[in-house]
DNA sequence: CAGGTCAAGTAGCACC
DNA sequence: GGTGCTACTTGACCTG
C-alpha cells in the first residue's frame, strides 16, 4: 500500500476512512441519507447508494459491504455526467468530488479514480495527437530536403556540362574566357563569395535567379573556383567585367587586343580558374568580347560533344 | 478465446 | 506523516 494508505475496494467503511470521511454509524447514515436520491443510478456500478439504502436491515447492509466486489462499469448516464464535469475542469476538488459522488450515487473514491483514469486517457490521446502533428511536419521537411538534394544534383550536373563545354571552347579559341555574360556578372556580384558561404546559400541564390542561367557554373564545393578571388565578387575590380573594357572603341583592334592580353596576365583577371585561356571561334578578332550574352546561352545546352 | 476497455490496486513522488 | 497526484499493473467484463 502506498504511504500506509488503505484502499479497501470491497469495504466502504475502509474506503470512507481512506477518503478522510467519518465512518461512525451516524455519519454514515447521514451520508447515506444524503445519497438516497441520486440523480444517476449506476445499475452495474460497484456500490449503488440507492441499493444500500434500500437494504435497510443491518444484515443486508453488512453483506453489501463485505461480499467481494466485482468490477462493474459505470452506467452510460454516469459516464456522460462525469465527462461533462471533466470538460469543465479535469481536476477534482474535494468538495466537488463529494458533490459528484452524491449526484451519481457513487463513492467519492470512485469519482476520484474515474477522474484519474480519465486524465490518463486524455494524456494518451494528446500524445497521439502531438505525435501525428510532429510526424506530418517531419514528413514535409523530409520531402523538402529530398527535393533540394535532387535539385542540387541537377545543378551539379549542369555545372559539369557547362564547364566541359567551356573548356572545349577554350581549346578552339586561344583567347582567355574572362568576358562573362553581363547577367552572370551581376548575379555573382550580388553574392559575395567567401569561404564561409555554404552550398545551400549558393543554391538558394541560384533559385532566386534564373536556374537555367550560367550562375550555376560556380561550384561552391570546388575550392579552386571563384572563392579564391573574393575581389571578383566583392566588386573590388569592377572594370574586370565591364563588357566594354576589352573592346574599347578608342583603341585599335591591335591595341585593344594587347590591353586585353596584358590584363589577363594579372591573376586578378583570371577570376574563373577553370577557364584556362579559352578561345572562341566566333570571337571578333583582337577583342575580348565574345558576344556572350545570357540570352544566347540556351543553345549551349544542346551542343554535342 | 484472444484482445481491448475500464475500474481499481499499487508504488513512488511532491507538497504542505 | 497525511494527502493527492502520476505511472503502471491487475482483474473483470465485453466483443468479434
Amino acid at each position: 500500500m502506498a504511504g500506509g494508505r488503505v484502499y479497501g475496494g470491497s469495504n466502504l467503511n475502509v474506503v470512507l476512512q481512506g477518503e478522510g470521511l467519518p465512518c461512525s454509524s451516524d455519519a454514515l447514515d447521514a451520508l447515506l441519507v444524503s445519497c438516497s436520491s441520486p440523480s444517476f443510478h449506476g445499475a452495474r456500478s460497484m456500490v449503488n447508494f440507492e441499493e444500500i439504502n434500500a437494504n435497510s436491515t443491518e444484515e443486508d447492509f453488512d453483506e453489501c459491504f463485505h461480499q467481494p466486489e466485482k468490477k462493474r462499469r459505470l452506467s452510460p448516464d454516469q459516464v456522460q455526467f462525469l465527462e461533462k464535469n471533466f470538460e469543465v475542469e479535469n481536476k477534482l476538488e474535494p468538495e466537488r468530488k463529494i458533490q459528484l459522488a452524491r449526484e451519481l450515487g457513487l463513492q467519492p473514491r470512485q469519482v476520484a479514480i474515474w477522474f484519474q483514469n480519465r486524465r490518463a486517457r486524455w494524456k494518451t490521446k494528446q500524445l497521439e495527437k502531438d505525435y501525428g502533428v510532429l510526424k506530418s511536419s517531419y514528413d514535409a521537411l523530409k520531402a523538402d530536403y529530398e527535393n533540394l538534394l535532387k535539385e542540387k544534383e541537377k545543378l551539379k550536373t549542369e555545372v559539369v556540362l557547362l564547364t566541359d563545354k567551356l573548356l572545349s571552347k577554350e581549346r578552339d579559341c586561344q583567347v582567355p574566357a574572362t568576358n562573362w555574360p553581363e547577367k552572370l556578372e551581376l548575379k555573382c556580384q550580388t553574392t559575395p563569395k567567401t569561404e564561409t558561404v555554404k552550398d545551400s546559400d549558393l543554391l538558394l541564390n541560384c533559385k532566386q535567379e534564373d536556374l537555367s542561367s550560367n550562375s550555376s557554373v560556380f561550384d561552391a564545393e570546388s575550392p579552386t573556383e571563384a572563392g579564391n578571388s573574393p575581389e571578383f565578387f566583392a566588386g573590388n575590380s569592377p572594370e574586370i567585367f565591364e563588357p566594354d573594357n576589352y573592346s574599347d572603341s578608342s583603341l585599335g583592334e591591335e591595341e585593344s587586343g594587347k590591353v586585353c592580353k596584358e590584363r589577363f596576365k594579372s591573376p586578378q583577371a583570371f577570376v574563373l580558374p577553370k577557364l584556362e585561356e579559352p578561345t572562341y571561334p566566333d570571337q571578333a578578332s583582337g577583342t575580348c568580347n565574345y558576344g556572350f550574352h545570357v540570352d544566347d546561352q540556351e543553345p549551349l545546352w544542346f551542343w554535342p560533344y
